[in-house]
Formats: C-alpha cells, sequence, structure tokens
RNA sequence: GGGGUUGUAGCUUAGCUUGGUUGGAGCACCCGGCUGAUAACCGGGAGGUCACCGGUUCAAAUCCGGUCAGCCCCA
C-alpha cells in the first residue's frame, strides 16, 4: 500500500535556497530563542565571545571564526550541557574609532581635537561605534552563528567600566598599578605610549639610513671613536658612547686620522689600515671625547665612554651612540652614570628651538644632520640598511622611543603564576602554549597601561597639589570622596569631577588618561557580568571552558584575559582556548583592505551558502593557514549534501510506494545491515572523541568516509532487497537501517553543517522538533562488530580489483564472464562473497588455493652467473628454459642439467605471472588476488545480451511507474543474436521482469533499444 | 640575532607522537561507464629523490644532528 508519507525533494535544491527556508522556519517557530532562552537544568559548559572592534566590517575570517564557535557550543549543546555566557560583545574604545573620528573631521593633530572639544568629539566616536552592527548581526544570522546579541556585553558602557574600575583600583591598592617616568613606545602622531603587545603588532621590514660617526677624544686633534647608529636623528642628544669591556679593540691609522673600532670590524671598515695597538674594551673605559654637535648643554658626567653588556659584536663598530631621551637601553646606563636627559624634542615628534631644526619632524632630518656632520669632517661614512623598526600599528607612524610619565601595571613581577596557570590551560594547537604563547610570558613586560588620548576607559586616578594620589573603585567611591557622579563615565565629564584628598584635604583632579583598549577586552571575564557589584554573578565560572579567536589573538585578547585574571583572581581565566589561522585569498595572499583583495564575510555568503562556507572551513585544521578555493568549496558541498539528498531521495521513494514508516530500530540479522550498522557506531564513536578535543576536520572526514560507504556499497549492494514484492521483515529491516543510518549522520552533522541538516531531518521527522534539539548521538557498542566490518573492507577490495582486472582487459562491467578465481590471505565469508557478486558479474566465482592460482611460472636464467660457465652457449640455455615442465624438474630435483653441466636454483629467477587467458590484478596489502577468465564463449554472449534485455525492460518499468510486483506483457522485436539470446534464456528474463508473456513481434510500438548496434524494440503492457 | 612552526605526487593534504606492510586521499590530468539510487555522478589508471646532506638502527617519511627554503613570534 503506497504512501506519501516522506515529501519528495528537489536533489538539486541549491544550498542558498535550503538554508533561506530554514532560516524562516527557525525564525516563525522561535527556535533559537528556545534554545538560547531554556534552562534544561544540567551542566554548564561556558563560552565567552572575543569582541570585535563594532566599528569595522565582518570578513571571512570572522565567518571562520564565528563557524567555530557556533559547531562547539551546537556539539556541547546537543550532548548534553547548557551553554553560559552565549551571547556577544563588543569592543568600542581606542584608536580604531578615533582614528575614524579624526578622519571624519580631517584633524591631525591631537591640538585640533581639543581645540574642537573632547565632549563634541567623544559624542561623535560613542555614536560611529555602531556603524556596522546591523551588518554583523545579518552576518551573525546567515551564517548560523547562534548567540544571544540582546545580552552582548559592551564595553563603553558605564557598568563595564565601573567593574574595570573596581579592578584598576584593586591593583593600585596593591602597589601593582604605578606611575613612573620611563622611555616608552610612543607615536608622534596619536601622541600616546604603546604597550609592548600594541608594539609587536607594528613591526615592518622598512629601509633606513645608518650613519658611521666621529666622535674626537678629548685633547686629541685627529683621534676618533667611530659609532653607528641607526637613528641620525638622536645624534644631537648624544651623552654617551657605550663598549663592550671584554671585547678586543683596535686603534687604526689610515694615515691622516686614528680610528679605535672593534677589532673584528677593522678589515671591513679600511681598506689600507696600519693597526697601531689593541686592546681590551675595558681599556677605553672612562676615555672622554668632545661633544659632537654643540647645541645642547651636558652635564659634566657625560661624554665619557662606559662600558655596557648589551653591546654587541653584530652590527656597527662596537662602540654604541647613547642618547639616554630615546632608548630604554641608554636610559638605564644614564642613570648609573648619573647623566641627565637631555630632551628637544616635543610630544609631536619635532625639535625644538635648542638645535637648527626647529619645528621639523625628527625623523625628516636625517639628512640635514648626514649634512651637518659631512660639512664638521664628522662622518665617517653612511649606508642604507633595511631592518624591520615597529610603526604604530593602528596610524602607521614610525615609532619613537620617548621618556614619558606613564601608569604601569607591575606585570613582570608575577610572570611565574602566568606561566603556572598556563599550565593549567588546553591549547589546540598545542605548541602554541609553550611555545609563543610560553614565550611571551616568559618575557613579560611591565604593561604600560596609559593613554593620552580621548576615547576610553578614563583612568580611575585623581591627584591632588601635594602629589598624593587616589584611585577611585566606583561610582559610590565618587560620591564617597566629595564628587558628583557624572551621568556618562567617559571623558570630558569624568574630567570635571574634582575630589576631596582624603589626606591633606585639597582639591583632587583626575589624571588626563585613559586606559589601554585591552584591557577592556581582557576584562570580558568578570566585567561583563558587572562584577563585583552584580551580585548574581560569582567568579566560580572563571576560568570559562572555552574561548577561541585568530592567531594574532595570542599576543592580544588571550594575553590580557590570562594577565588579568592572575591579577585579579590569581587563575587562569580559561581552561581550553583554540587559535585559528587566517583565511587566505586564492593566491594565498594575506587580505587587506589595501590590498584590495578583500572579501567581506556578506560576500562570502552570498557567493558559496552558509552550509558549503562552513564545510570549507572544516577541510583543515583550522589553526592551518587555507586559501579561499572556490572548487573545494562546491566539491565538499556536493560530496556531502548531493549524496545524502540522493540517499533520501532513493528512500522516500521507495517507502511510500511500500508505504513504509518509520518506528523503531530492530535487530537485523542481514550482513549489510550489520555492516552499515557497526560503521555507523564506529564513526560516532570516533567523531565525538574527534569534537571533544576540537578536532572537527577530522570529525568531517570520517563523517564524509562513512557516507561513502553509505551510499556507493551499502545502497549499491543493498538496492534489489527494496525491489522485493511484500513488505515482509526481511524488507522493514532495510528500511530501517536505512532510515536510522541516514537520521544519525545528519545529527553528527548539525553541528558543522546546521542548515541543510535540519532541512532533511524535517523530512525523515516532521517540522515539530528541530535536530538541534536532538541528542548528539553515542555509540551501541553492540553494534560495532570490526570483524565484520574488516570482512568488508576485503569484500569491497575484490570488488575493486575485479574492475580493475575487467579495465586493464576491456572487459566491460556488463559482460558476464565464465568465472573469477580468488586467492587471499584471509578466508572470506561465503555469504558477503555472495553478497557482491552480482557486482562480479561472474557465473562462478570461487576462492582457490595457493598452488591453483592460474599463473605460468617460468625460470629465467641469471645471466651474469650463467654466462662464465656455458660462454656462448646461454642464450640456447635461455631459449631450453622456456620449455615446459623446466619449473617442475627444478622445484623435484632442486638442478637443471644442461650440456653436462649442472646448475642450482641460486642460478636462476622465478617469475609468475598470470596465464594469458586470465584478467588479472591483486593488493599485496590484503594479499587478495583475483582472476578472470577472459574467454567469453557464445553462450556468455548470449547470457551477456540476455542481462541487457532484463535492464531494458526494467528501464521501461521504473518509467511506468510500475509496482514491483506488477506483471506485465512484454513484445519485442530484434533478430540475430540478440533474439537468440531471448529465446536461450526466456524464463531468466520471465522471472527477472514479471513478464507473464515474451512475444516476439514486428509491431512498431514501444521503445526502441541500441544494444551493441544492434535495434531492439520493446514494449511492455501492465497486465493482472 | 633569538624562539616557534612548516617542507610528502602539478595543487591541497593524511601518515611522523608509539621506526617495520607496495607511502594513503581529494582535485587537476588520462581512460571507461546509464548493470532499475546518484552523470555537478560512478569506476579505473598514471604520477611521489617523503626539501638536501650526514648519523643511529637489522630496518627511517617517521628518531638524532647539520644545512637550505617558507610562514609566524620576539627584538
Amino acid at each position: 500500500m503506497s504512501s506519501n508519507f516522506y515529501q519528495t525533494i528537489d536533489v538539486n535544491k541549491s544550498s542558498m535556497d535550503i538554508e533561506k527556508e530554514i532560516r524562516k522556519y527557525w525564525k516563525e517557530n522561535k527556535i533559537i530563542e528556545d534554545i538560547l532562552n531554556k534552562d534544561r537544568n544540567l551542566k554548564r559548559y561556558t563560552f565567552l565571545e572575543g569582541p570585535p572592534t563594532a566599528n569595522g566590517r565582518p570578513h571571512v575570517g570572522h565567518l571562520m571564526t564565528r563557524t567555530v564557535k557556533d559547531t562547539v557550543m551546537r556539539y556541547k549543546y546537543m550532548s548534553g550541557y547548557d551553554i553560559g555566557r552565549r551571547t556577544g560583545g563588543w569592543d568600542c574604545h581606542g584608536l580604531p574609532v578615533e582614528l575614524e573620528a579624526e578622519k571624519h573631521f580631517g584633524f591631525n593633530t591631537k591640538k585640533e581635537i581639543e581645540d574642537f572639544g573632547i565632549e563634541k568629539f567623544n559624542e561623535y566616536c560613542r555614536n560611529s561605534v555602531f556603524t556596522y552592527i546591523d551588518e554583523w548581526n545579518e552576518v551573525d544570522s546567515e551564517i548560523g552563528y547562534w548567540i544571544d546579541e540582546n545580552k552582548s556585553y559592551v564595553t563603553l558602557r558605564n557598568d563595564y567600566m565601573e567593574s574595570e574600575w573596581y579592578a584598576l583600583k584593586k591593583l593600585f591598592d596593591e602597589n601593582m598599578l604605578v606611575k613612573d617616568y620611563k622611555i616608552v613606545p610612543y607615536c608622534p602622531r596619536c601622541g600616546t605610549s604603546l604597550s609592548s603587545h600594541e608594539v609587536a603588532q607594528g613591526y615592518k621590514n622598512t629601509d633606513d639610513i645608518s650613519v658611521y660617526v666621529k666622535f674626537r677624544v678629548k685633547g686629541s686633534m685627529n683621534r676618533y671613536l667611530i659609532a653607528w647608529t641607526t637613528t641620525p636623528w638622536t645624534l644631537p642628544s648624544n651623552e654617551l658612547l657605550v663598549v663592550n669591556k671584554d671585547f678586543d679593540y683596535s686603534l687604526v691609522s689610515d694615515g691622516n686620522n686614528e680610528y679605535y673600532v672593534l677589532s673584528s670590524t677593522v678589515q671591513s671598515l679600511f681598506k689600507d689600515a696600519k693597526v697601531l695597538k689593541t686592546m681590551k674594551g675595558k681599556d677605553l673605559v672612562g676615555t672622554r671625547y668632545e661633544q659632537l654637535m654643540p647645541f645642547l648643554h651636558v652635564g659634566s658626567n657625560a661624554l665619557q665612554v662606559v662600558p655596557g653588556d648589551f653591546v654587541t659584536a653584530e652590527d656597527g663598530t662596537g662602540i654604541v651612540h647613547a642618547a639616554p631621551a630615546f632608548g630604554a637601553d641608554d636610559f638605564d646606563i644614564a642613570k648609573e652614570y648619573n647623566v641627565s636627559l637631555i630632551n628637544p624634542v616635543d610630544s609631536e615628534g619635532k625639535f625644538d628651538n635648542s638645535v637648527p631644526w626647529k619645528d621639523k619632524f625628527v625623523m625628516d632630518v636625517n639628512p640635514d644632520i648626514i649634512g651637518y656632520l659631512k660639512e664638521n669632517n664628522l662622518l665617517f661614512k653612511s649606508q642604507k640598511i633595511k631592518h624591520t623598526y615597529p610603526f604604530c600599528y593602528r596610524c602607521g607612524t614610525k615609532l619613537l622611543y620617548y621618556p614619558l610619565d606613564a601608569w604601569f601595571i607591575k606585570v613582570s613581577t608575577i610572570r611565574e603564576l602566568l606561566k603556572k596557570n598556563n599550565d593549567k590551560v588546553n591549547w589546540y594547537p598545542e605548541y602554541l602554549k609553550d611555545g609563543r604563547f610560553g614565550n611571551f610570558l616568559n618575557d613579560a613586560k611591565d604593561w604600560a597601561l596609559s593613554r593620552n588620548r580621548y576615547w576610553g576607559t578614563p583612568l580611575p586616578i585623581w591627584k591632588c597639589s601635594n602629589g598624593h594620589y587616589l584611585a577611585v573603585g566606583s561610582r559610590e567611591d565618587i560620591e564617597k570622596h566629595g564628587g558628583n557622579i557624572p551621568d556618562d563615565l567617559h571623558r570630558p565629564f569624568i574630567d570635571a569631577v574634582k575630589l576631596k584628598c582624603p589626606e591633606c584635604s585639597e582639591t583632587m583632579e583626575r589624571e588626563p588618561y585613559v586606559i589601554d583598549t585591552w584591557f577592556d577586552s581582557g576584562s570580558a571575564s568578570y566585567a561583563a557580568m558587572h562584577y563585583p557589584f552584580n551580585k548574581n554573578f560569582d567568579t566560580e565560572g572563571i576560568p570559562v571552558d572555552f574561548i577561541t579567536e585568530a592567531i594574532d589573538q595570542t599576543r592580544g585578547w588571550f594575553y590580557t584575559l590570562h594577565v588579568i585574571s592572575s591579577l585579579l583572581f590569581g587563575r587562569n581565566a580559561y581552561k581550553n582556548v583554540m587559535s585559528m589561522s587566517f583565511i587566505l585569498d586564492e593566491n594565498g595572499q594575506k587580505m587587506s583592505k589595501s590590498k584590495g583583495n578583500f572579501v567581506t564575510a556578506r560576500d562570502f555568503i552570498s557567493m558559496y551558502g552558509a552550509d558549503p562556507a562552513r564545510l570549507f572551513f572544516y577541510t583543515g585544521a583550522p589553526w592551518n593557514s587555507k586559501s579561499i578555493d572556490k572548487k573545494l568549496i562546491g566539491d565538499t558541498a556536493r560530496k556531502v549534501f548531493g549524496t545524502l539528498s540522493n540517499v533520501y531521495s532513493f528512500f522516500a521513494s521507495n517507502a511510500n510506494l511500500d508505504g513504509f514508516v518509520f518506528q523503531d530500530l530492530e535487530p537485523s540479522s542481514n550482513l549489510l545491515d550489520r555492516w552499515l550498522l557497526s560503521r555507523l557506531n564506529s564513526t560516532i564513536e570516533n567523531t565525538r572523541k574527534n569534537m571533544d578535543e576540537f578536532d572537527m576536520h577530522i570529525a568531517l572526514r570520517n563523517i564524509m568516509d562513512l557516507i561513502n560507504d553509505f551510499s556507493n556499497y551499502y545502497l549499491r549492494l543493498s538496492r534489489k532487497r527494496f525491489w522485493e514484492g511484500k513488505l515482509d521483515d526481511e524488507k522493514k529491516r532495510a528500511y530501517e537501517t536505512l532510515y536510522y543510518t541516514l537520521i544519525n549522520i545528519l545529527k553528527l552533522l548539525a553541528p558543522l553543517a546546521p542548515f541543510y541538516t535540519d532541512y532533511m531531518y524535517q523530512k525523515l521527522s516532521g517540522p515539530e522538533k528541530t535536530i538541534h534539539s536532538e541528542k548528539y548521538p553515542e555509540p551501541d557498542n553492540n553494534y560495532i562488530d570490526s570483524d565484520l566490518e574488516k570482512e568488508f573492507k576485503y569484500a569491497i577490495s575484490i570488488m575493486e580489483l575485479s574492475r580493475r582486472a575487467r579495465q586493464e582487459s576491456n572487459i566491460k562491467g556488463r559482460q558476464v564472464v565464465g568465472n573469477i578465481m580468488l586467492y587471499s590471505d584471509m578466508e572470506l565469508n561465503p555469504a558477503i562473497l555472495d553478497i557482491i557478486s552480482p557486482e562480479l558479474n561472474s557465473m562462478d566465482i570461487k576462492f582457490i588455493p595457493f598452488g591453483e592460482r592460474p599463473v605460468k611460472t617460468t625460470v629465467k636464467p641469471v645471466f651474469s652467473k650463467v654466462a662464465p660457465v656455458l660462454r656462448g652457449d646461454t642464450n640456447k640455455f635461455a631459449e631450453y628454459l622456456n620449455s615446459e615442465n623446466i619449473y617442475s624438474e627444478l622445484k623435484k630435483t632442486g638442478k637443471i642439467t644442461y650440456k653436462g653441466n649442472e646448475f642450482t636454483p641460486d642460478f636462476f629467477e622465478i617469475h609468475e605471472d598470470p596465464s594469458p587467458e586470465y584478467a588479472f590484478a591483486s593488493d599485496e596489502k590484503t594479499g587478495i588476488s583475483v582472476f578472470i577468465n577472459k574467454n567469453i564463449d557464445n553462450n556468455l554472449l548470449l547470457a551477456g545480451y540476455a542481462r541487457e534485455i532484463i535492464r531494458r525492460i526494467q528501464i521501461m518499468r521504473k518509467d511506468l511507474n510500475l509496482e514491483y510486483s506488477r506483471n506485465i506483457k512484454t513484445e519485442i522485436n530484434v533478430s540475430g543474436d540478440i533474439r537468440k539470446s531471448i529465446e536461450k534464456f526466456m524464463d531468466l528474463i520471465k522471472n527477472e521482469t514479471l513478464s507473464k508473456s515474451i512475444e516476439f513481434s514486428s509491431s512498431t510500438d514501444g521503445k526502441t533499444w541500441d544494444i551493441d548496434g544492434e535495434n531492439v524494440q520493446i514494449s511492455i503492457t501492465p497486465v493482472n
């Protein structure tokens, strides 16, 4: 009894159409809301979103990170966890926003901003932050990234900043947040210092000029110390020269002048120079020299040679020019020798009026400096160099190292704690833990936290005129100290708040800094929950279970999360962290707006569809670089979705014809069923392990292997079972196995490809329930039969070898052959051999012992050994060995006698070749050999034709959509061998096609087939 | 300069942790095909100095050392 229970589908329906339909289904049935909001009272698995800067557009790399986040959360949800903190997050502060505002207003300097007004400037910043928020939300919806966007944390909110203030006060009270005057990396355009991990993101290869400079020894007319530098502009500020006291130095003469240089550099610096004497660096210490440029007043301790271990032999002359205002090492050594800083450079990076280059940007003055040196006979030589140098990673300006007051978090004091906490984190891939990230922790530097800018979380430190400091840890603290709480904690409102000094009652003003925006995002674990002010949240949920972002966050967000959590709570911020590589363009190049190969997330989805995109991200390990590959995206999607749709279509059309509706999986004794269910459960076991270890790319591979076996072996070998007449138990088992496997494959795949799997799930189960509420499959070990899987692997190998042998001997697959002989090390279950026998298409199939293999064993001489014995008779001997029974004689007697000479087996090579009458293929790995008898006698030929006739009639039955038990009357118009074939195999053809009668006719009705060049006309008519 | 990582067929890759069998796969290329699911499919083939040089071992893609090249990080 037929039915229409299972809907027919269009197997070529595009992924994008399917996705559109499923988004509509999710929306109309409130699927996403239900899953996000339902508390199932299960164990929690917490996630933490890494906040993108909200004012940038989502690109394809974001698609990949969002896909992975979504996959992990779906998998954990289906595996029986409630997902905690399944929300978004937005990073709202910092230079990315300010630069956009500057561009909008046409500003280039801080002065322009301050003249314009910080309030108006920040108002624009606040309003522009969410320029692309709608695009982000649309992209999330399109890719199927399920997060509660209404609960997203936003770093510009007062609550978020208040939590940060709590943290900063705590650090201040613990003397971990301190003010210091140091040489810091500094951007003269942005007018602010940067932290070490910000500097790290801005290194570029660049060309520069370097100079070798002559410092005249005091009291001499022509004796010089030569120093090398890549920053000529710092020469006016020279105060010391530094040598390594353990190195060898030489005094050389070029005829006119004498020079001190590192001994190992003499030959490269001088062509013809006489070494006057050699000494250790320590012998140079104390030497005084004339000031290079007489513009700045220096102290009495300056202008001398001092020792320093940081001096190396690799570059320059072994004599280092020190300008303490512009280098950290220089700064330290100046302190050691009581040398005061002299700094002619203002905060915009321009010289002041103490040097001849007033108001000029220092980097632009290098040519003038070199000109001055030449004019004054102080330049030994100059040369261009290529080196890496730090640039502002936001605006692109070359950084200076510059003396500045700044607030620091003394991170260097907790390096051991950082490393100890890192030990508790699972890194994917693992080598990041002790490699890139571990090294970063080893060298952790004090965090230069404060920024001389406008749009950011204000540093909550107030100062009075007596130099007292107060850290404010909450809005309430402001009132407590005599201030009014502003509605908005940002500048300039917070700047207007005056407090009363608790120590001396003087008026206190806030220090004019905002903080590093990385502190914002690094505080997400607690500040997103308004801790400690939100009494509904405590820190038990820290560390969170899982975070992931791109590889650059190793020195960004992953680092700041780790540091802040260690500082505040003494422990790691996250348990599992996965780092993902970048998506490259089709040519393997990094993508950027400046290169013009930038691909937005929206464009990518429009081109390929969400599920194909998602699967593409799993075609390799997410932490390996991947190039966009249009072909691979399409192929992978078709392999998975096309094949599953086709299997479903087969199932649905047959089940409907039989009136089958799935109830439950009953135990099947059929070997094919048992094999498939074993494969399914093995795959479930492996896939769960893969997903637990964040190897979703390996999970996809395992699932794809199963789909292939399912379609090309199980279904192919099972088809006839679905065409048997009655829906008996045997047939039901087949339907049940097919259904059960299909629906479980969809569940395995659901976290990876959520749209397609929900679409197919509805076809199988109805629209009442989404697949994403289903449990992730668990393996049932009762179904796993490794021996049976191994046996089927052998059987598949036999099929493949049989095809290969036919292919090589030009025997078509449809041609029945007389016999096939198989040799194998392993015994194969005859029942399985019976299963695959239709594929082998042979009258007779049997296993044979080793000795019966139809191989011709021949004996050939080892010429290098035989020739010395037989000389001219060697070729005759080789012909003699072609005689029959030579191999038998050698085996029997252990020797061959020829012309009075006895030859033992070591004179021969034994060759085995298949007998010419057999097509042959073998696989050494499995030990299987297949021999196909090539002889096609007339009977086999006719049998082959009979199969062709049967096939044609079956196709015609299919076209008429006949039930499989329906009888027909068949009329055929044909002559010659094909007619003889029908006459000979009449009964077989009748039985196979349910033809009550087969008549030869001269009628022109029906369909004309071409069978081996012969026209065959067949007409079929249903009869009762 | 230091640290990490990568190098396998034309391209993309599995295998390396735990040494042992002809080194697997997809795509491209060549060849075949409607055997009553599937032709954007199915089937078969060819193609590999496992970057190079040494070492250890009965045996090395796999372990060790050096060199070369790419990428990332520190500076």
